[in-house]
DNA sequence: CTCCTGAGTTGGTATTTCAAACTTAGCAGA
DNA sequence: TCTGCTAAGTTTGAAATACCAACTCAGGAG
């Protein structure tokens, strides 16, 4: 049904290189920062990134595949029944993800005008950063944070 | 010098695109990945991650071109002096990032043997994760982030 | 002056992406 | 009924990218 050969999750004990087996595809995050705007349509992800339909058809099938979208029908009025694209709760997920990419961009990469998105405290000025939290919903400093091997770390 | 064409900030005024041009080539965070963890060898995240040589060495050097990494001299006793690769404080900054793959890998992605690495308050057994923070180190629901349009936003 | 090692580069093949053209299904108007 | 229109894809062939093996290059050691 597919041309591309789509993504797969590779058999690997890492879950960042699981989760890029995934997420790590060309496009793959941009489609899924237009859905979370609100995009749900094949031709709205394509006029937004400018990507081939060949491609766009196989990260969509990705998503889908592993739950990070769900492909439902829609009708519009006077006009056959179509389908588009949501984000589910695994996908929303990933707001913290794209997050962070925003804001390395913006301290690291800026643009002239100043970032084009804030993220704030829903209705106030109070302005939100992507953190470690500890159990207690209080800030970890990055410095204090420890990666701890489990059993299921590979021995070289 | 390069044969393949390194990696450039695309032209957008959206700080997740702009950081995607550096940080979404393939291979490239798990690079950052292994240089986390300590490597900082040609030759150790070539065997640790089997990618060809001339892709290792372009992903390197499109770190180090956008400060994610530093290219510096080091001497072994009774050998002469090579170039390993350090990660730099914008660099140190994407641990987040990762931590955010690791975390959606880690709920979506399971492996049967449980995470390899658990993030914890150094010295403790208390958990970290990985969420929204206000001004005074609060977390924050995502529910209740706002992500709001500036000037700067492209108007079509 | 030859061997060894680590950091790359080179060259040829395989895979992925791109762009344009084509297909498909159904509604609407003539 | 026939033709056109639209949105969601698929197909096809060319271009870019990745992969792999072999090679280079610069010292230090023997």
């Amino acid at each position: 049904m597919y041309t591309l050969s789509m993504a797969t999750v590779p058999e690997s004990s890492c879950s960042i290189a699981r989760s890029l087996g995934i997420l790590g595809e060309r496009w793959t995050l941009l489609i899924l920062r237009d859905a979370m705007m609100g995009a749900t349509r094949f031709a709205q992800f394509r006029a937004s990134l400018g990507i081939a339909p060949d491609v766009l058809s196989d990260r969509l099938a990705t998503l889908v595949d592993y739950g990070v979208m769900v492909r439902e029908p829609y009708q519009d009025p006077g006009a056959r029944s179509r389908f588009e694209y949501r984000v589910t709760p695994a996908g929303r997920e990933l707001q913290t993800l794209l997050a962070a990419l925003q804001q390395w961009g913006d301290d690291h990469l800026p643009w002239p005008d100043g970032p084009s998105i804030l993220r704030r405290v829903r209705g106030t000025d109070d302005p939100v950063h992507v953190g470690f939290v500890d159990g207690h919903g209080r800030e970890v400093d990055p410095e204090d944070v420890d990666m701890v091997r489990t059993a299921a770390y590979p021995l070289w």
